[in-house]
DNA sequence: TTGAAAGCGATACCAT
DNA sequence: ATGGTATCGCTTTCAA
């Protein structure tokens, strides 16, 4: 046996010696592991690790099951535990379909900040290509204890009902829509357009042309700004004429390549972003603003306070995270409450020099 | 007993009859409920609602169990079924910390997308107000098959191992950093600031504004923009100012106030929105734009085309969210593969007017 | 103060 | 073609 080499029979030129890997990929250590090698019983282990109160574990034993759980590092294994308990703190919250502005995604960081502090744990599902009820199955699977669902459209009411039958305390909308079982933090678009309408109204504008993206998606975040126009001007006998425009300069070019034809006084542009591509398309092809035409957009960016003139828009003001996440935790915490209606979304005007 | 009333003493305006409440909040219905209204075995549910090719049942009943399933609304649970096969197919990605832009939006979206089409669930994981290897360990706690860390500055190597330990079959970084032990999906900032740098000189400027945001949580994106100028600049004599400015109008004029004193003649302005920024400041100022000062920003937004001079600007390219999503599944399978680094950020240099 | 054991829900092996 | 059952990792009575 001497003679057999310790060596594998390939020249070592042949597998490289790999560069050790620290971490063996070995089993994942469990409560057992940590058990045994402190010499305890799992329920003592657990018991150190959640710091019971309701049971006394000597300092000794502590101190040694705490340390091999850091030697073996042991983490705890989430699926497992909510299984036995039954229930988690998970609050899922779909990732939208559509592009997010930079104010709603302060927002929602700002919701997740608060609703940690609740002990919440907030995470996105990624529901991409999936609809209505073949995502709400898939939330369900998660056994979230509450369910948030920014932007619109994909939920219907037979969704809130396989959501709330496996087990979510409550399930809420954020959007412009309500959904029949579900609390509704509604955000009434609808409100943009009509300050708009009203203030171009105010300005004496009768013609007011109202920018809806060609984008795919924001249909329902375009579509009730455009009916909020439409009430605000009805019944004073102005018009409203509804403008397809894609956020690229060629077609900002071409609509205002056939402004004059339109007999516009006055345009809403959906929002800032738009309404700059616009405005500086009218201004390239000789119409003065507003002398010819006002533009007011939304948002209240940064950016549009650039542009000359000083972009008009309407500022929209949300709900404050904290706000929200005390209205999440009263719904988990009384299912059975009324399902409540709150106005998260609060408008206002901002006349600058563009109307 | 008959002249017992029925109704409880308090008078019905005192707790008005709730409106029905048609999803009952009761038990939530498991396999097992399911295999006892269909009258058959918990194994016969699994097997047909798995579509478990291994085993034949009849078509009779399979009928049945999913009549009943529907009819109780029975959605399978993930963590127990996790919990069984001792694995999953979570791709967890922290939120990130910092606003982030469009471009890196859409990227995140794009690689949802294509990871769902390889069969991966991505959860985003809100781990605000978490540093370091707690918030590793909590996501460890959720067993994920593979870890994909946007942005920078939270994970240490031992947030690695600890992933690794608990079974995460791939950790990727993906940001400026390079973390031992995790895949590293590069973005070398610093050539952002290289290219912009260049071209300025090429440009003949030699005394370069570097405009360092002063929100809080960016610093880790704009260090890497100056260290690029400042390598690009190194050697030629010229020289390289970095410039604190906040996201606001007031800081712009009061950066712009005290401009001549500071004899630049060329600002890189970090990227296009805070370029825009600075360049209207400078404009009200009756600083020449390109001719006193050369501005340069980055992002290539669509807005900074509409001021005039049009803002040039370094563009920026990510690998496409399929190819990464690719790499995440190779590093998913074959966990033992090298740690490759692959870059996947691609600048060009878009020369405008404003430089 | 600690341990033994039941059970959360779903799956897959081994019988029938 | 189906059913019984052990098992995943953890918490929590109940006993000792």
């Amino acid at each position: 046996m001497a003679h057999i080499p310790k060596q594998p029979p390939q020249p070592s030129a042949q597998r490289p010696p790999r560069p050790p890997r620290p971490p063996a990929p070995g089993p994942v250590p469990t409560s057992a592991d940590v058990a045994r090698l402190a010499g305890v019983s799992r329920a003592t282990v657990s018991y150190v690790l959640n710091n019971t109160e309701a049971v006394r574990i000597s300092d000794a034993t502590r101190r040694r099951v705490r340390e091999a759980a850091e030697e073996l590092g042991y983490v705890p294994h989430a699926a497992a535990r909510s299984l036995r308990a039954g229930h988690s703190r998970m609050v899922l919250m779909p990732t939208p379909q559509a592009p997010v502005g930079p104010l709603y995604s302060q927002f929602i960081s700002e919701l997740q900040w608060a609703l940690r502090r609740l002990d919440y744990t907030v995470v996105q599902y990624g529901s991409v290509g999936m609809r209505g009820d073949d995502a709400a199955r898939a939330w369900a699977e998660l056994r979230p204890v509450a369910v948030l669902l920014p932007g619109a459209g994909t939920l219907t009411p037979r969704g809130v009902t396989v959501l709330k039958r496996s087990g979510a305390r409550a399930v809420l909308t954020l959007g412009p829509e309500r959904v029949e079982g579900a609390h509704a933090l509604l955000m009434d678009l609808r409100e943009i357009g009509h300050r708009a309408g009203t203030h171009l109204l105010e300005r004496g504008r009768r013609r007011i042309g109202v920018v809806v993206p060609s984008e795919p998606g924001l249909d329902t975040l375009s579509g009730p700004r455009l009916d909020g126009v439409r009430q605000a001007v009805a019944g004073t006998g102005a018009r409203v004429e509804p403008l397809r425009l894609a956020y690229e300069e060629e077609s900002a070019a071409a609509l205002a390549g056939r402004w004059r034809g339109l007999g516009l006084d006055a345009v809403f542009a959906y929002n800032d972003a738009y309404a700059m591509l616009l405005m500086r398309a009218l201004q390239d092809e000789g119409i003065d603003v507003p002398g010819d035409t006002a533009v007011i957009g939304a948002d209240d960016l940064l950016l549009g306070r650039l542009l000359r003139p000083r972009l008009s828009t309407v500022r929209l003001e949300l709900l404050s995270g904290e706000r929200l996440a005390e209205l999440v935790d009263r719904a988990v915490r009384d299912p059975g409450g009324a399902l409540e209606t709150h106005d998260v979304l609060t408008t206002s005007l901002i006349a600058r020099q563009s109307s």
